[in-house]
DNA sequence: ACGAGTCAACGAAGAACTTCGTAGATCGTC
DNA sequence: GACGATCTACGAAGTTCTTCGTTGACTCGT
């Protein structure tokens, strides 16, 4: 007996087409397949039945919520991008740093230069943590 | 013009089934399709031949090594586990995070309570980077 | 040397993802 | 009210991923 109420989808991870239209939507807000479309095919070559497809899809998964007002239906992302990124954090911390997102923490800041400000939040928000 | 040399393949992301195998192959070493198959089966219901069509497909995509000595064929990781979480950390900062591994790190800290130790941990990396 | 067990190779099927062509509805303008 | 532009919906094709059944080869013990 699965039981999902109708309002709260059970989340999915997006796929990388997905994700990449996400990543419009928390960037330019509430926006129609025509907006989102004139974004991406800056960057690549990409139909715009190709991108209202994917929007479909994405809406039977719950991942966006649409308005149907007017002709153009409007697009919103149905969790915020910091939830998105709470969600993959966790998920790639079980694959590969045994669970652990502060393994992984100190793995990223091994990567890059992080700015003095960068460093300066870092140290604060440890601080606050070990009390 | 595709170049790419039969030494070195160009590495590629892997999917669910193949960074599953290639946890068991960082965690027990150079190991058999039996030995693998019989680790996941203890987690998953997989078939044997699964784990093997996966692992030669593996070898196609140059994320495993093979070594044909004798009956059963010996695979190893092409990658180390480091590099990998290198990788997978990239991808993910550049998708999510504006391409800042400092931003994916402080979202990864605020995420879970740290023990002392690893919060000692990185307060010396973070030394180590202010100078 | 025969039979049971174990192995790699292959092919195929089904699911998910991506892409886009075509058709039909709707809106604005003349 | 008809034309052109724009929109959604639908379906289909191609690719990748996952799964596994079958086949043929090899090995070991008797």
């Amino acid at each position: 007996m699965t039981l999902s109420s109708a309002t709260h989808a059970p989340l999915k991870k997006p796929t990388e087409a997905e994700l990449e239209i996400l990543r419009v939507l928390w960037a330019k807000g509430p926006a129609t397949v025509r907006d989102i479309h004139d974004v991406l095919s800056d960057t690549r070559a990409t139909g715009y039945t190709t991108v209202l497809k994917t929007l479909q899809i994405m809406t039977e998964k719950g991942l966006v919520e649409r308005e149907e007002a007017g002709k153009a239906h409007i697009y919103s992302p149905a969790m915020r991008e910091a939830d998105m990124q709470t969600q993959l954090l966790k998920d790639l911390s079980e694959k590969l740093f045994s669970g652990s997102p502060a393994l992984l923490a100190m793995h990223a800041l091994s990567l890059q230069p992080a700015s003095e400000d960068e460093l300066e939040q870092i140290r604060a928000l440890i601080a606050a943590k070990s009390k």
